[in-house]
DNA sequence: AACGCGCCCTGTCCGC
DNA sequence: TGCGGACAGGGCGCGT
């Protein structure tokens, strides 16, 4: 579920929330989410102060001093900051209740979100074999025109692979795409330089926009406080099949890619 | 090396 | 009402 916009407005809450709050314990509820030994997990969050929560990729990063607690949401995890145990909740992932009371609460219906403790130096050579943060200074036209040279897949399902540019996935590829006025199915290497700086405008407009309207939530969706995101009804493609293009009133299309789904406007998307 | 595919898991929705 | 199949914001590991 969560891509970059929906992971930044979950860390920028958390940060707000839990910085400096004291980690009193993990209650792991389903132990498949943890890598690594279980009690190794517990035992290194146990007392740690929440120094910052930030995001690398589709990731939230806890700062734990010593270590870091690295979060992958998956499709369904969510992050959220409870008074109370969330008694109310069902597939409660992880608690960690705080010394002030509150409670930290991992949920995942799907349980494809998983969470971790490293050491500094794994956490840095971890994040040096992601890709660029599309928001970053060093992420440029050139740049994304370099990366496009060298593969023959189809623009959408390259877009969507994290070991090049971090954080699009399924829903903001296709918005992307569309905003840039290209085709899905496009051959990375075929795209024009005109083509690329195209897209690398839309990525950086269509993530900007989305962290502004606090994410998509079209099902599972929910930031640190529960809520939903607004940017649902800005999308201009995805999941409107057979609607009308918002630029030129063609019914949108949907196609299956590397196994998800893709949708484009096959107007404005030659 | 690059790429396509199946799979992990639970829930919902749609057609019959 | 029941049941099978498709599908859902991700990512890993396999084979070719």
């Amino acid at each position: 579920m969560p891509e970059l916009p929906e992971v930044e407005t979950i860390v920028r809450d958390l940060s707000g929330m839990v910085t400096e709050a004291v980690i009193a314990g993990a209650d792991v509820v389903k132990e498949d989410l943890i890598i690594g030994p279980v009690d190794d997990f517990v035992e290194r969050l146990q007392g740690r102060t929440i120094g910052s929560v930030t995001r690398r990729a589709k990731n939230l990063v806890f700062d734990l001093g010593a270590d870091r607690m690295v979060v992958n949401l998956g499709m369904t995890g969510r992050m959220m900051v409870r008074q109370d145990s969330a008694p109310d909740l069902t597939h409660i992932g992880v608690r960690f209740p705080l010394e002030d009371g509150r409670f930290l609460i991992y949920q995942d219906v799907r349980r494809f979100g998983n969470l971790r403790v490293v050491t500094p130096e794994e956490f840095d050579a971890w994040s040096e074999r992601q890709g660029m943060e599309p928001l970053s200074g060093d992420f440029t036209p050139a740049f994304l025109h370099r990366l496009s040279r060298h593969s023959r897949m189809a623009v959408k399902p390259w877009l969507m692979d994290q070991k090049r540019v971090v954080g699009v996935g399924n829903i903001y590829a296709s918005e992307a795409l569309h905003r840039a006025r290209i085709s899905p199915r496009k051959a990375a290497r075929r795209l024009t330089r005109k083509e690329t700086t195209r897209l690398h405008e839309a990525i950086q407009a269509v993530l900007q926009s989305a962290i502004d309207f606090r994410g998509t939530t079209l099902l599972d969706y929910r930031d640190a406080s529960g809520e939903r995101g607004a940017f649902s009804r800005e999308l201009r493609v995805y999941d409107r099949a057979g609607e009308p293009c918002r630029v030129c009133a063609t019914p949108i299309r949907r196609i299956v890619q590397g196994g998800r789904s893709t949708f484009y406007c096959p107007s404005c998307q030659k």
